[in-house]
RNA sequence: GGCGGCAUAGCCAAGUGGUAAGGCCAAGGUCUGCAAAACCUUUAUCCACCGGUUCGAAUCCGGUUGCCGCCUCCA
C-alpha cells in the first residue's frame, strides 16, 4: 500500500513518490506576522503537521520548513499605527505565534526561515531573474516578467489570457504589462528599506518562498502547502520565479487546504467575525480544536462556531475516558492469556484500517473513526471480569501511536492534594459503612471542588471535571 | 467573463459504480445503594431537483436550483 495524495497540480490523487527515497522535502507557507494568528492561520498549521507526523509514522525522514513573513506592507502598517518598528512587532507575534501553535499540538519545523533573515539570498534570486531576462528593474522597482514564463498559470489552471479579463489588475506605469508582479519594492519615505543594486527597498511577497525554499531545501522539493487562497496568485508566482530561475521542477506535489467559515460567514475583517487562536484556547482544550480541525477532511470547508467546538468536545472526551478507563484497569490487571491473540488482533485489524485510511490523501476523518472503533473495542473488553495485561498493554499503546500520529496528546493525570484524598478515603469508608448519605455528600462536595468520582468494580476512581 | 468547490439524518461528517462509516444529541433497556463510565436497542427505503448511461448510481454524464471560493500581497 502506498500513500496517495491529491495534487492541486494535476488536480487528481497521486501515488506519492518522493523525490530521494525515504526522504521528504516539505515546505509549508507560514503567516505573515503582524498579529496573533487567527484560525484560518492554525488549520495549515495543524493539517500539514498531521501529514508531516504521518509520513513520519510511515518511515520517512521529512525535512519540514515553514517560513516567517517579517516584513511586508502589513507589518509597515502595524508598525505607524503602533509607533513601534518592524522588527520588534514581527519578533513578538512569532512568539506568539510557537505559543500558540504549541497548545494546539504542532511540532516546530525543522526551520523557520525569516525573510529579514534571507536578504542576501533574495537579492541574489532577483538579480538572477533579471540576468535570465525574466525581470526587469524600473524606478526602484523590479517586476517578474510573467508573459515570459511559459507555464504561466498551470497550477490554478488558468491561461494567462483568461486572467485579464475582468480582473483588477492595475497597469502601474512600471510595470511593462499588467500581469507582471513585484519582486523588489522601492522605500517610500519612512518605510523599512534594505540595500540592493536597484536602490533601496524591499521584497515583494513571492519572492521569498522561491528563495528560502531553494537554500533551505534545494531546487526540488517533494510538497509544498498552504492555504487555498494562495494558489493563486502566490504559488503560481513562485513556480514561475523558481522554474525559470532553476529550470527545473520546483514542487512535485501540491497541497492546499480548505476554508473556515466562522457561523457559516467567510472570516473577514469587514464582519469582524475573526476569531483568534489566542483567545479560543483561553475558554477552549486546544487538543479540542485541533480534534475539530481533523474531523474534517482537509480540503473541504469547515465551519467553525461555539457550539460545534462543544460537541466536539464530547466526542474527544469519549475518547479520552476510554484511554483512562485502561489506564485505571491495568493494576487488576493479570497474566492471563487465554482469549488473548483474538483481542490483539482485532486491534491490529484496525491499526491497519488507521493506516489505509490516511493513506488515502490523509483522511483523518475516517481515520477518527477508526478511534472510535478502537474505543468500543477497549470498551467492549473491559466489560471481561478477568482483563489481560498483555491486552490493555496493546490497546494503550495502540491508542497512544495514533494519537500520537494525529498530534493529540494524552492529558496527564495530576496529583490530588492531600485534602482531596481525604475525602476519598473518608468516602470509601462511608461506603463499607453502608452511610450512602455521608458518602454522596462528599462526591457533591468533591464535585464542587471539579473531581468526580466513579465506583467501579476495581474501586473508586477520579478525574477531573 | 474565466477557473474551481459544495449540497448526505435534529446537528457534525465519511463514503466517488454494488445496495448509506463514525461522532454528538435524543429515547428505551442493562449494570449501580444512587450516580458516573460502559454496554445493548431504536433513529436516512435514502443521499438538493430533473433526465440519462448501467444488471446496478449518493457515487458516472447532461441539465436545473441554491450556497461558496479564487481571478485584489486574506490560510
Amino acid at each position: 500500500m502506498a500513500i496517495q495524495l491529491y495534487n492541486t497540480l494535476t488536480r487528481q490523487k497521486e501515488v506519492f513518490v518522493p523525490l530521494e527515497e525515504g526522504k521528504v522535502k516539505m515546505y509549508v507557507c507560514g503567516p505573515t506576522v503582524y498579529n496573533y494568528i487567527h484560525i484560518g492561520n492554525a488549520r495549515p498549521a495543524i493539517v500539514f503537521d498531521t501529514v508531516r507526523r504521518y509520513l513520519e509514522f510511515r518511515g520517512y525522514d521529512v525535512q519540514y520548513v515553514s517560513n516567517f513573513t517579517d516584513v511586508d506592507d502589513k507589518l509597515i502598517r502595524a508598525a505607524k499605527e503602533l509607533e513601534e518598528d518592524v522588527p520588534t512587532i514581527a519578533q513578538r507575534f512569532i512568539d506568539a505565534y510557537f505559543e500558540d501553535v504549541s497548545e494546539l499540538g504542532c511540532k516546530k519545523a525543522d526551520i523557520h526561515p525569516r525573510v529579514m533573515e534571507n536578504m542576501d539570498i533574495i537579492i541574489e534570486f532577483i538579480g538572477k531573474l533579471i540576468e535570465k531576462g525574466f525581470a526587469y528593474e524600473s524606478n526602484g522597482d523590479v517586476y517578474y516578467r510573467t508573459r515570459k514564463f511559459d507555464d504561466y498559470g498551470k497550477l490554478s489552471h488558468q491561461s494567462v489570457d483568461e486572467l485579464r479579463v475582468g480582473a483588477r489588475i492595475e497597469v502601474g506605469e512600471k510595470k511593462q504589462d499588467a500581469l507582471d508582479f513585484a519582486l523588489w519594492k522601492a522605500a517610500k519615505e519612512g518605510e523599512i528599506y534594505w540595500e540592493s543594486p536597484w536602490g533601496i527597498g524591499r521584497p515583494g511577497w513571492h519572492i521569498e518562498c522561491s528563495a528560502m525554499a531553494k537554500k533551505y531545501l534545494g531546487e526540488t522539493i517533494d510538497i509544498h502547502a498552504g492555504g487555498q487562497d494562495l494558489t493563486f496568485p502566490h504559488h503560481e508566482n513562485e513556480i514561475a520565479q523558481s522554474e525559470a530561475l532553476n529550470g527545473k521542477t520546483f514542487s512535485r506535489y501540491w497541497m492546499h487546504n480548505g476554508y473556515i467559515n466562522i457561523d457559516n460567514e467567510k472570516m473577514s475583517k469587514s464582519l469582524g467575525n475573526f476569531v483568534l487562536v489566542h483567545d479560543i484556547i483561553k475558554k477552549h482544550n486546544p487538543q479540542v480544536l485541533r480534534f475539530f480541525m481533523l474531523s474534517v477532511h482537509y480540503r473541504n470547508p469547515i465551519n467553525y462556531s461555539e457550539e460545534l467546538l462543544e460537541n466536539t468536545k464530547a466526542a474527544y472526551d469519549r475518547l479520552m475516558t476510554s484511554y483512562q478507563n485502561l489506564k485505571h484497569r491495568k493494576e487488576a490487571s493479570t497474566n492471563l492469556t487465554e482469549n488473548n491473540q483474538e483481542w490483539l488482533n482485532k486491534i491490529k485489524a484496525l491499526h491497519q484500517q488507521f493506516i489505509e485510511d490516511m493513506d488515502d490523501d490523509f483522511n483523518t476523518a475516517k481515520a477518527i473513526s477508526v478511534l472510535f472503533d478502537l474505543s468500543k473495542l477497549s470498551n467492549y473488553y473491559l466489560l471481561e471480569k478477568n482483563t489481560a495485561a498483555e491486552v490493555i498493554d496493546t490497546f494503550l499503546k495502540e491508542f497512544e501511536d495514533l494519537f500520537q500520529v494525529l498530534g493529540l496528546s494524552i492529558e496527564k493525570e495530576e496529583l490530588l492534594d492531600e485534602e482531596i484524598e481525604e475525602l476519598i478515603e473518608k468516602r470509601i469508608q462511608a461506603r463499607k459503612d453502608r452511610n450512602f448519605q455521608l458518602s454522596d455528600q462528599i462526591r457533591d462536595q468533591l464535585k464542587e471542588m471539579n473531581i468526580i468520582l466513579e465506583d467501579t468494580p476495581q474501586g473508586t476512581r477520579w478525574k477531573r471535571g
